[in-house]
RNA sequence: GCCCAGAUAGCUCAGUCGGUAGAGCAGGGGACUGAAAAUCCCCGUGUCACUGGUUCGAUUCCGGUUCUGGGCA
């Protein structure tokens, strides 16, 4: 693990996770502002670029104000992924802590937090996996999973009693890498923590009673709307470059808006699936972050401020 | 006022030819190693509106009451 206090007076890198709409945003914020710090986000939507409203990027003030760095990365169509996010981001923190300068990291995505925190090794993805992935995603679509799951539960009992056979997704994934890249899924899994964590990660969040984060993330959307998110995803979904199928459409907040352009359901309608898929995607978040235990320092529901000066002290 | 239809889980409803009931949604828990805001798994006791009656036994059948729709005046 690399020594960070070469380069600042802090022992830890704050990473600020949390549910959507707990108030990561600001804090991060505040903690750059009182540290002369600047934000990485941590988050697997914000990384693309003309989706602002809908996946609550910071605002223009505050850009200028703070430096941002792993958002508006990404073309909206693009494909993206936790290694490309893992790779991009150590080098935006080396580069930050060669000048001196503390990075606060922030965002909800789970996966790229544990990735940071745990410093899992993605390397290098083969040609031949990526291919088997297509391959057998198509062979999933004529023949069902059946004959793949007995594929796996063969060349790595492990993975599929891991994995529920109806998660087709992680059902391919595994079988295309047992099955291409030289070891199993559950071997290759295994190597990937073995260097350990790159950077001293310390990871913060806020602690919100349940129904108060479900009233957070409900006024949330509605303020989102009135921003303007409808013509943001008009804009994005008018766009014939983009495929449809595309990853940023899987978005909270513009998927949505299909069956409203479509005219099959209005925009109250609307209103109510965000509401309702962002609370189901904080509880996710939550199962995410509870798993992490004790790797995760709960903070009360108080001013960023406060916060702010809290987090402060736990990183020195 | 009269007639008809309802009243069952937080919501929408199914059902019990009389043996105290179950779906979807909401809600809760969990998994997660290259699409992760994705993907997937598990969890259903509630005065069956109230009140009499019939019955060994009523949420179910019969009567009354209240409430909610709709129709007729």
């Amino acid at each position: 693990m690399e020594d960070i206090r070469k380069s600042i007076p802090y022992s830890y890198i704050p990473i600020i996770t949390g549910p959507t709409a707990s108030g990561k945003s600001s804090l991060a914020m505040e903690i750059a502002r009182l540290t002369n710090g600047a934000i990485v986000s941590c988050d697997s939507m914000q990384i693309y670029k003309g989706m602002d409203i809908g996946t609550a990027k910071d605002s223009p003030e505050e850009l200028a104000e703070i430096r941002h760095y792993m958002t508006d990365i990404a073309l909206p169509g693009t494909r993206f992924s936790v290694a490309e996010y893992t790779g991009n981001c150590y080098k935006v923190i080396a580069s930050l802590l060669e000048k001196g300068i503390l990075p606060v990291v922030c965002g909800g995505t789970g996966q790229y937090v544990s990735a940071l925190f745990y410093g899992i090794e993605y390397g290098e993805d083969s040609d031949d996996v990526r291919q088997a992935v297509d391959t057998l995603t198509a062979e999933y679509e004529a023949c069902g999973i059946d004959a793949m799951y007995e594929r796996l539960k063969a060349i790595d009992p492990d993975a599929a009693e891991k994995i529920h056979p109806n998660n087709t997704r992680r059902v391919i994934r595994a079988l295309a890498v047992s099955e291409n890249s030289g070891r199993n899924f559950t071997d290759k899994n295994g190597e990937s923590m073995s260097s350990g964590p790159r950077y001293p990660f310390k990871i913060f969040m806020i602690d919100h009673d349940r129904s108060i984060l479900y009233d957070r993330i409900n006024k949330r959307v509605d303020v989102m709307l009135e921003m303007g998110l409808e013509e943001e995803v008009r804009a994005l979904y008018g766009r014939e470059d983009i495929d449809k199928g595309s990853t940023c459409f899987q978005a909270i907040g513009y998927k949505e808006f299909k069956d409203y352009f479509e005219d099959k359901i209005d925009l109250d309608k609307v209103s109510y699936e965000i509401k309702l898929r962002s609370r189901h995607y904080a509880k996710r978040q939550l199962t995410w972050f509870r798993q992490m235990g004790d790797d995760v320092n709960y903070l009360p529901p108080v001013s960023s401020e406060e916060n702010a000066e809290s987090v402060i002290g736990l990183i020195s």
